[in-house]
DNA sequence: AGTGAAACGACCGTAGA
DNA sequence: TCTACGGTCGTTTCACT
């Protein structure tokens, strides 16, 4: 988020060639060119640009439910003083995954991953409310997860 | 989030394969087993249980800033009536990455990505409120992405 | 669940349009 | 930025432990 260079326009054969990688990011080169109408090699130089300026990457991502991780939740926090400080704070912790700082109600947002309530409790008053500067947190336990997309801006 | 089997246990070398995949998802399986201590055939075997298992996926993921999505939010959303069917309402629209139903103040959470403030405001007022059975939103403009992790449950 | 070997296919660098 | 091509390395299958 810090990164405010020009955007870089993707043209339909960059777009198709990351919804490929998004259906499976081991596909070959070679089956990606047949998909998209370009040579192995061409898609390999577009991968690795795409990859280099960082507006794409293939990387592993894993299912919490599927490992036991059955309580996630999305934690609002209100602070006093830094909220950066907090939010670097909060970034330390394991079972923290995703740490944003917002305008708003809250200061900060930080969604968690548990195995299960006492989890929960234990991560929110010994880990999340012992920072220094957490005023206030609001818990949303999450009951159904609707929707998860990962290529913002390809579709 | 349905998934609700027993929780798979993964062992020190999946975890090593998964951290690996998160690094580069494109890196050859050769390497990873010189890197964890495998053949390149047992390796591809626990790669593809994990994946048919649904504990791991490798995927291409994009970063919306580089792409000129300079604003992104999670907007929190009260609901009447049914949340499903909100719910379902929001996950068609393209500019919503992420819907989780929780409970809590808020019945929904969604996550929006836009190229500005006049499509932030465009979505809130024409696409999101229009919903319904949506109540009442209140939105957390994103300042600061902090942090952002991919694999749950392998750290 | 793991290894090893041989055939096959993918990947990479370079050259050229 | 793309295609073409050859050398190298990764992947696949299979037999075996």
């Amino acid at each position: 988020m810090a990164a405010r260079s020009r955007p870089i326009a993707l043209d339909d054969v960059s777009k198709a060639i990351i919804e490929q990688l998004q259906e499976d990011g081991r596909r070959s080169y070679a089956e990606i060119g047949k998909a998209v109408g370009l040579s192995e090699a061409a898609v390999r130089q577009r991968v690795q640009k795409l990859t280099e300026s960082g507006v794409m990457q293939v990387v592993a991502v894993t299912d919490p439910m599927q490992l036991g991780f059955y309580r996630q939740a999305m934690v609002g926090i209100r602070v006093t003083g830094d909220s950066t400080v907090v939010a670097e704070r909060l970034a330390e912790i394991p079972a923290v995954d995703y740490v944003v700082l917002t305008a708003g109600s809250f200061d900060l947002l930080a969604e968690v991953v548990c195995e299960n309530d006492d989890d929960l409790i234990e991560l929110l008053n010994r880990r999340i409310r012992s920072i220094e500067g957490v005023q206030a947190t609001e818990t949303f336990v999450y009951l159904k997860l609707q929707k998860q997309l990962y290529n913002w801006g390809t579709r």
